[in-house]
DNA sequence: GGTAGACCTGGACG
DNA sequence: ACGTCCAGGTCTA
């Protein structure tokens, strides 16, 4: 394996964390993505690179080893700066990964308690949950509703750009070989490159703070910019929170709301989503995102289209007669308990491997590379994968979904889904979010 | 209380 | 070419 000169060594296999898939899967929507030139099958693929508020961290992945180093502004700094610095990249590694968790001890624990987990595992292996930065999250997932990810990601990236300096400039990574590749090539094949010259560095840029996104003016500057309606959401959930809590004074460069958003990783699960669900452009679904993903929730799942999608396809969740079946918030407590109780404690970790599984993008994800046949590669590929998830054959479905409802016998005692109570979180968060629009009536 | 419509945008699909 | 549908939904009436 060549060298990665420059980075440092993180022994950590592929099982444990794959970066392919837990940073494209629609967690965060802010790494950049470059191509490597390959030599030999256990060469990083890829560098993975985020902005962080005081430094660029930059990731590559062998089988057994996650390669790390940081970049930060000032070039030149004594030794011992440069160590203390690399310790807390570590340290950050460590808490963003959720490393401590032992995630093929989790699929263990999914496929016994779930046969159509244990189809997937082998071919979805390293999807854990990012332990992202609560604000970040917030706006991401505020962005993302009634969406896709290519333009979630287009839209996030632009805030950045659009709203806080540049942190630092930087070239893309140089290849080993002459040619050099840059992000637009990231989905093409990369013989194509013939580039020779020297990477033009490029601008990165932090999250902007919430300071920067509450002024009157920057609606109508996201809507120029292509936010559509979710530009007044930003902006009014910005507001609000710095309304709030901008009083409180900044600290290590975070401001109020930021910090008071941390603060919800130390409240129950209900308690957090009711103060969630008070935001602009916040419901149930993007509030059980951020729990999820940011506030230290493991078994909450959010339900969206994918999540509804495969209740049915293979949890023998029918709608009425097999017609298309609206998302109700009854319905949505109704898939969301039934998850809970089929995966447990961690089931918002395993929902995101299923999710995963149903992205498109995936759809070939895990499979042997098939031989390069332009024109019918991408027919054999999906065919293969139709196997695994995407499409099972009917035989196939009617027997998963007989083995759950066998499950679900045991784990209701005999109870039909049905029967499963709302909790009693939704019911907080209704009482919360008609609190907000009396208040907003009397205004 | 629960349920239809409207809502920005852009790519896929017929 | 052009309408329709869909994408990690939410808000309002």
């Amino acid at each position: 394996m060549a060298a990665q000169v420059g980075f440092h060594v993180l022994p950590l296999p592929l099982a444990q964390l794959s970066l392919a898939a837990v940073l494209k899967c629609g967690q965060s929507f802010r790494w950049s993505i470059y191509p490597l030139r390959v030599t030999s099958p256990s060469d990083p693929s890829h560098e993975y690179r985020l902005c962080l508020q005081d430094r660029v961290v930059c990731l590559r992945q062998s089988p057994e080893i996650l390669f790390y180093r940081s970049v930060f502004p000032e070039l030149l700094v004594p030794p011992e700066i440069e160590s203390a610095r690399n310790a807390e990249t570590l340290l950050w590694l460590k808490d963003y990964f959720q490393l401590d968790i032992d995630l093929v001890k989790l699929y263990d624990e999914w496929s016994e308690r779930d046969p159509v987990f244990a189809k997937l595992r082998w071919r979805f292996e390293g999807i854990r949950m990012l332990r992202q930065d609560p604000w970040e999250n917030l706006i991401s997932f505020i962005c993302s509703s009634n969406n896709n990810i290519t333009r979630i990601t287009k839209m996030v990236k632009s805030l950045c750009t659009h709203y806080s300096p540049p942190l630092l400039s930087i070239a893309p990574p140089t290849t080993i070989a002459t040619g050099i590749l840059t992000p637009s090539e990231s989905d093409g094949d990369p013989s194509y490159v013939t580039a020779t010259s020297d990477p033009e560095p490029e601008s990165v840029h932090p999250f902007p703070p919430p300071s920067r996104l509450s002024a009157p003016d920057v609606a109508t500057t996201l809507r120029s910019l292509g936010f559509g309606y979710r530009a007044d959401f930003i902006q009014k959930t910005a507001k609000m929170l710095m309304d709030a809590h901008g009083e409180s004074p900044s600290e290590k460069g975070n401001e109020g709301p930021e910090r008071w958003l941390h603060t919800l990783r130390d409240m129950s699960t209900e308690d957090a989503r009711g103060e969630l669900l008070k935001l602009m452009g916040v419901g149930r679904k993007v509030a059980d995102c951020i729990l999820l993903m940011s506030l230290d929730k493991p078994e909450v799942i959010p339900v969206d289209t994918h999540v509804h999608q495969i209740a049915m396809k293979h949890y023998g969740f029918r709608g009425v007669s097999g017609a298309k079946q609206a998302m109700s918030p009854k319905l949505y407590d109704v898939i969301s308990e039934r998850f809970h109780g089929v995966w447990g404690d961690y089931a918002g970790w395993a929902h995101s491997v299923l999710f995963t599984a149903d992205l498109k993008a995936f759809s070939d994800y895990g499979l042997l590379t098939p031989v390069p046949t332009p024109g019918k590669q991408g027919a054999t590929v999906s065919q293969a994968a139709e196997d695994y998830f995407s499409a099972p054959s009917h035989s196939a479905r009617k027997r998963r979904a007989k083995q759950m409802r066998t499950l679900d016998t045991c784990e209701n005692g005999g109870a039909s889904h049905v029967e499963i109570s709302p909790s009693e979180a939704g019911s907080l968060a209704e009482r919360v979010k008609k609190r907000r629009r009396v208040l907003k009536a009397h205004r």
